[in-house]
DNA sequence: CATGAATGAGCCTTCATTCAT
DNA sequence: AATGAATGAAGGCTCATTCAT
C-alpha cells in the first residue's frame, strides 16, 4: 500500500533485463507472501509491488505456484549458506551450537509467513511436495558432508532428520510466536536446541 | 451431479435435531478438509457431502473457518483422549513410548490433511492462532498431570514443549510421506522417537 | 444494451424455479451470440442481460460453450419443427418447396451469428462436434421419415446429405448478406434452391 | 519452449529482405491457424515459430486479422490458379469434373482449419467480410471466363454461384469429417458433387 | 530491419455467504 | 430446521499490441 515517492519510486528502466524483472518480482512475492500468505496474495498484486503490469508476471512465471517456488529457494539457499558458514567457524562445540540456532531462530522469524505459505501448499501440492523433497534431501547432504569436515563421526540419516525436522518446528514455534503465546521462556527452548545441536555434532 | 437412489442415499431426517445436523456437517468437513485442504474444499460441498442444502451449512456454522475448528477440535480430543489411556497403562515405559508413538503415527497419518490445513490457516488467521494456543496449552497441562499420576519427577513446561513439537513434526514428516521420499527407514526414525518419548518418562 | 423500464423490468421472482432461470439465460445468450458472436460475448454479461448476477450463470451452466449449446439447440429444435409442420402441409409440390425455403431462409436470416457462432466452435471444439453431428443426424433421419409419409420413393443418404449442405450454405449467403453484396438476384438465387427441393420430394 | 539447436534452427537472414520476412510470417501463420483455429492462435506464437521476436510481426502486419487475409488470400490464390488448369484440360467434362472434385476436396482437407478461420471472423468483422466478396467476385468472374473459353453456353450468375457455395460446402463436409461421422459414403458423396460439376460444364 | 520486455484491459470462473420460502 | 436459488466481489491468467533499444 506504501506508494514511494513518485521522484524516487521504484526505478526501473522501461526495458531493463529479463533477470532484473524477475528478481524483482521474486523479492516482492517473497515479502508479500510472507506478510499475507499465499492465499491473501494475488498475482496482480504482486506485479503492482514489484513495479510491473498484471501480465509482466506471466512472462516470468508459469504460474502463482511457480513463483512462491522461486522465493522459496531463495530462502532456503541463503539460509544453509549461512548454517554452512557458521558451522565451519572454528570454535567450541558449544558455541557454534548457539550461533546457529540464534541464526535459524533469527531466519525463521524474518520468513514466518513465507514458510507457512509453502507447507500451506505441500500438502496439496504435488508439484511443491517434489520440490520441497529435494531441498530437504540436499540439506541432509550438506549435514552429512558439515559433519565429515569437522572431523565428527557419521550418524544415521535418521537422526539427521529427526534433528532437522526438530529444529526446523521449534523455531517456527518460536517464530510465530507460539513459545510466547504459552508462556513459555524462549531463552530455554533455545538452550533446549542448542543442546540437541551440540550433541550431534560430538 | 450424481443423484443416488433416495432410498439409498445418507439417512436424513427432513429435520432432525440441531445437534445431529451439526455433527454430520463436521464429520463431512472432516473428510473433505483432509482430503482436499481447506482452500480445496467448498462449503457448499461439505453440505452436500453431509447430505443437507447449502444453506444449511450457515444455520449451524458461522462461517467456514468455524467449521474447520470444530473437525480439528474432535480430532484433537480423540488423539488426547487415547494418548491418556495409553499413558496409563501399567507397562515398562519403553513399551508405553512405543505404543504411544505408534498410536500418534497413526493418526497423524489418517487424518494429516487436516492438520495441514489447520495448520495453512494458523499463519494466517488471528481466530485461529488463539485456538490453536488453547488447544496446546491444554496438551502441556495435561502431559504435567499424567507425569505427576504417574509419580515421574516434573520438568520444565519448556522441555515438555520441546518434546511435543519434534513429536509432532516428525510423525507429520513419516505421515506426508516425507520420511519414505527421503529414503529413510521409518522404523529407525520411531525408534529415535521412542527414545525421545521414553526419556520425558524417566 | 437496452435496459427496461425499471419498474416494469425483467420481472424475476428473487427466488424462480430453476428451468425458469436457465430458460432467461438461454434466451439471452441466444441474443448476444447472435449479435457479437460467441467470442464477442462474455459469460458476464449474458448473466446480467438475463437479469441475473455472474455467478449464477456457472450455477447453470458448466461453461460458456454449454450455453451456447443449449442456445442452438433451442434454434435448431424450432426450426425442424417447423419444417416439418410445413412438409406435411397437402399442398402441390412446388408450393410446398417454395414455404420450406422461406422458412429456412427467414430462421436462418434471424439466428445468423448464433449459427456462426456454432461454426466457429465447430472446427475447433470437439464436444461441440460431437453435439453438432448428433442434431445432423436426426435431421436426415428426420428427412427420411418425412419422405416416407408423403410416399416419395426413397433416396441415398448422401443425396439428402448434399441437399441439406446446400440448402444450409445457401440459405447462410442470403442470411448473411453474401447474396446481396455480390449483386446476385436473391429472388433467382431462392428459386433455385426451390428447385433443388422439389427435386428431392420427387 | 524448447529452443532448437541454433545452428539447425529455422534459417534466418538477421536482417533479410521485407517480403521474405513476410512470406515466412504468412506461412508459419497459415500453418498456426490451420492447426488451431484464429482464436486459438497468437500473434506472438506466430512471429516465434516464423523465427522472429513478436515486435516484429507489427512491423510487417496491422494487426493479427490482417495476416489471417494474408493467409487466406495465399490459399485462395493457389486454389483457383489449380482449378483453372485443371478445366483448361482438353478432355471429356465427365473427367475435367472428376479431376476438379478431387482437387478441391484435397485442398479444403489441407486448410479445412484456415477456412474455418477465416469463417469465424466473416460473420463478425466487417472489414474480413468486405474482403471475402471481392475474393468471390472474382471467383465467379473466372467461372464465367472459363465457360466462355471453353465454349460452353452462358449461365445466370445465380446459378453459378450455388454451385461454388454447394461445391464448397460439401467439400468442407468432407473436410471436416462429418461425411464419415454421419455414416455416409465418401464416394458417393463425391459423385453427386462431380455430376452438380459436370452438368455446369454443359 | 529486428528485438523482446512490457503493457493492461478484460475474460472466465469460483465460492463464501445470504435470504425468501 | 431446512431449502436452494441467487449473489457479487475477486482472482488467475491471456494476449493483442507498443516502444525503447
Amino acid at each position: 500500500m506504501v506508494t514511494p515517492p513518485a521522484a524516487l519510486s521504484v526505478v526501473r528502466p522501461r526495458r531493463g533485463r529479463a533477470a532484473d524483472t524477475r528478481e524483482r518480482l521474486v523479492a516482492a512475492a517473497a515479502v508479500l507472501f510472507n506478510r499475507d500468505g499465499y492465499y491473501g496474495t494475488d498475482s496482480n498484486r504482486i506485479a503492482e509491488e514489484a513495479g510491473y503490469a498484471a501480465g509482466t508476471f506471466y512472462k516470468h512465471f508459469e504460474d502463482k505456484r511457480a513463483i512462491l517456488l522461486a522465493a522459496y529457494e531463495t530462502w532456503v539457499t541463503a539460509e544453509w549458506r549461512a548454517v554452512e558458514s557458521e558451522m565451519l567457524v572454528r570454535r567450541p562445540r558449544e558455541a557454534v551450537a548457539a550461533r546457529v540456532v540464534a541464526l535459524v531462530v533469527r531466519l525463521h522469524r524474518r520468513w514466518r509467513g513465507l514458510r507457512a505459505s509453502l507447507m500451506a501448499l505441500l500438502a496439496v501440492d504435488p508439484h511443491v511436495r517434489r520440490y520441497h523433497r529435494a531441498q530437504r534431501r540436499r540439506q541432509l547432504e550438506l549435514l552429512a558432508r558439515l559433519r565429515a569436515r569437522l572431523g565428527v563421526r557419521p550418524r544415521r540419516p535418521e537422526e539427521d532428520a529427526v534433528l532437522l525436522f526438530a529444529l526446523e518446528r521449534v523455531c517456527d514455534a518460536i517464530a510465530q510466536g507460539e513459545v510466547r503465546d504459552l508462556g513459555l521462556a524462549r531463552r530455554v527452548v533455545e538452550q533446549t536446541l542448542r543442546e540437541l545441536v551440540a550433541r550431534a555434532m560430538a
